[in-house]
DNA sequence: GCGGTACGTAACCAATCGGGTACATTAAAC
DNA sequence: GTTTAATGTACCCGATTGGTTACGTACCGC
């Protein structure tokens, strides 16, 4: 959860989670997609593997990536003792403004 | 979007959220459960407030901090396009695996 | 007023981060 | 075996982070 949460953290890594989610691709297209160096990407993808967020497969010289998506499940599963919070916020909110109250 | 995950990474603003779960607290009793002194815990929750995850309001001397848990709706969000491909991926493991296609 | 309490902010410092360049490594192609 | 392509790692460097202590500020009780 700790690596998941720090590696979505950084704007580069989240966006090559976007590109992988058209299907997995290899370092240097990510490294072209990106606005960095490949050095640079092979570091970020270096901190998404140790998360668990992607995976990699050798082909020939190059390293494929492919998105694990089911790393981001501890995500949704963190969320989920807030999700009933917002939900009951946003439930009293609409009460409040039915019956025209306010609190505190 | 980008704040509040860059809120999230640090383990000790996670804790504070996790605090205000049981209900608002002080700026002190907060930094009193934390492992770090007051003014870490202080620019922490500037942090948080920031990102729109608490809010403040003053009380005599002290500062009652609140949790906003709508403002993990945006994570909700950012989650929901992963969400259909690891269901996707848990449904359908076996067949889906044979699928080595890309495009250049 | 005056002192104490509860904070936030400023200044500082060590550690980490995110970027770059240069080099090492591996595999294919010849 | 030498060369070339693809990629990771090592090292450096400036910026940011997360912690500290010292100080400033607002509020209450006296």
């Amino acid at each position: 959860m700790d690596a998941v949460l720090q590696a979505l953290a950084d704007p580069s890594r989240r966006t090559v989670l976007t590109l992988l989610r058209d299907g997995p691709a290899s370092a240097g297209d990510l490294a072209q997609a990106l606005p960095i160096a490949r050095p640079g990407v092979s570091r970020h993808l270096r901190v998404l593997r140790e998360a668990g967020l992607v995976e990699v497969r050798q082909e020939a010289q190059r390293r494929i990536y492919t998105l694990r998506p089911e790393a981001l499940v501890e995500v949704d599963d963190w969320l989920e003792d807030y999700r009933a919070l917002w939900r009951h916020r946003l439930d009293a909110l609409h009460t409040e403004i039915a019956r025209g109250k306010r609190t505190t």
